[in-house]
DNA sequence: TTGTATGCGTTATCAT
DNA sequence: ATGATAACGCATACAA
């Protein structure tokens, strides 16, 4: 069919094994015969087979990509977009390329990732979140297959490589934000409980509200999915309070946009009737309006530490690092300000 | 290493051609020792590996995908991330893997092209957008490798495979919608022009203002890029018109939502001075202040009918059809309205 | 420094 | 109906 190195050899008058060696680049063949190879692999037209090198090298090249299920809602989530331009960039510079799990439901994505793994199409993966008790997760620890996780692991956090934000502490600094502006109800909006960063990030909010004294309001924390349906239904609920938030911390920019519009609705004006801070600060983040203050955390980065380290585990050239916290930064818009009403109060 | 069909045969007493026959559930081996071998494999937990598979039948179950470069704005579209739905679910059923090229500049792209296509990784690819002058696609049909492409090709219309919208119409339609709103002075803010999908958009919209008759304004026609940054300095330069339109077509949501941005930092009210019309309702075009009418252009079909396409092709199970238009439905939502201002002229 | 021979795990072509 | 055996294209241990 096409080229292959026998052709080259003959061409070259050389064993295809030497060939071989010229392809790797080995320093036992001397100049001389590498020029003549590479001359005949250009005028032939050349390209290794990758599947071929692969089957003999035991080893592809390629980065499993785990994907949330293609039925998931938040599958649209522009998160993914960005980690995978990490991932991408990444690999790229490693020559790794990358291949997607596809399914619509958890089981399929399962029996996807034990194609990829047992078929041996993938020197190692990267799960793109992280689950309470992930099924996955549990099956790639124990056929002991280089894996590296965005976000937190809900178990053996010591054990699994993971590339994540410091959330908790993140959560902490924006609801501490808050309470800087006087705002004292202020309300969590967050994502499938099922997430670890949903976890992670509530309990950054109580541990602010608790060291500033507040009593934890059950009525003040909703978890809903990560989009914008859910995002409806949590404002209504908060709003139709006694006592309704004058702030409100939500766990995505998509979520939060999907407040800011029933708010419009509702003739609720952010900032002045509602404070709103945010997170993951994609960039329709700054196309809201207002324009949401969001916690920037960084999702290029994420990506691409997790394809480095996870290459860097591939080829053991060191112990493998078992965590990398990515740095966030509160990205300040127009989407809070300060909480009036307790200003009268203070000054009183 | 792991469990070959060699360890399955010594377990079963059978010879690995045997096995290979039991895989693939080949008529000519006996009930019996099918459920021989089937147990044997249960037993010692075998998978087929599928590299070696793929050498020995020269084919890899894998398709190529062609994403924009990932330094390019553009790969931050939710457009992709729905194109991606379409694609996966359609490769899933049919049991094929989805491997991405990786690369920030258009020849990093091309380079990973070439290696998936020489380096035989995939059966065939996807193009997810088309551009003028394609280099890639000039390749791929030099190399006579199955592809599909994700819109109108800009040469070889007849012959190249793609699955894309009736864009030209479409522009019309919604153009003509303006005008029936009493709107005459209607710009329009496109992409990039290397992209096909912007030029049939601005035919369409041409066609539409010539057969109402309406003299073609060049300051009413900008092209920018499909993001932010863009739409900020489009809608500028239309307002500082002497004659500033009335209504804008505008060929993206994320674009959109940019102006809907700038006009309300401008205090410019939309519908009520200006109305905006604009193409792909992804997730995101419900959520603009106001909620954007928008051309539904049905982005998950467009990868789904693209990888069917493809696997049609790839096993040539039939002529391969060369154009698969996905229908496209103006969803209206609140960002349009009568243009007020010509009822008054009418009326005197 | 280079060539020979074998293996990587399957599939497929002959035989039997 | 099943078994040997030769590809598939490359890498590598062992020779020379």
């Amino acid at each position: 069919m096409s080229i292959t190195i026998k052709d080259v050899a003959k061409f070259a008058n050389v064993a295809p094994s030497t060939v071989s060696r010229v392809i790797a680049d080995n320093p036992r063949i001397s100049e001389k015969t590498k020029k003549r190879v590479r001359e005949a692999m250009k005028e032939l037209g050349y390209h290794p087979n990758f599947i071929a090198r692969s089957l003999a090298r035991q080893s592809t090249k390629v980065i499993g990509l785990v994907m949330p299920g293609s039925a998931d809602i938040i599958f649209q989530n522009p998160f993914f977009s960005n980690v995978l331009r990490g991932l991408s960039e990444s690999a790229h510079e490693k020559n790794y390329a990358l291949q997607m799990t596809t399914g619509k439901t958890e089981d399929e994505i399962f029996e996807g990732v034990v194609q990829m793994v047992q078929g041996r199409r993938v020197d190692g993966l990267v799960l793109l979140n992280s689950h309470v008790d992930d099924k996955i997760m549990e099956y790639l620890r124990k056929q002991n297959v280089p894996f590296v996780v965005i976000g937190k692991p809900f178990k053996y956090v010591e054990e699994i490589t993971h590339v994540d934000n410091d959330n908790f502490q993140a959560t902490r600094e924006v609801t501490e934000y808050l309470l800087q502006l006087n705002h004292d109800r202020i309300a969590f909006i967050g994502g499938s409980l099922d997430l670890v960063v949903t976890i992670e990030r509530l309990l950054g909010y109580e541990k602010a509200l608790q060291l500033a004294g507040i009593e934890l309001n059950n009525q003040y924390v909703i978890h809903e999915e990560f989009l914008r349906e859910g995002g409806r239904e949590a404002v209504s609920e908060l709003l139709k309070l006694s006592d309704p938030p004058t702030a409100l911390v939500v766990a995505d920019d998509l979520m939060a946009l999907g407040v800011l519009n029933m708010l419009a609705e509702l003739n609720v004006s952010v900032p002045e009737d509602i404070s709103i801070v945010s997170f993951n600060n994609v960039l329709i983040a700054e196309m809201g309006n207002p324009p949401l203050t969001s916690v920037d955390i960084n999702i290029f980065s994420l990506g691409y530490e997790a394809a480095k380290n996870l290459i860097l585990h591939i080829n053991n050239t060191q112990e493998p690092i078992k965590r990398v916290i990515v740095p966030h930064k509160l990205i300040i818009r127009s989407s809070c300000m300060k909480n009036i009403e307790n200003d009268l109060v203070s000054l009183e």
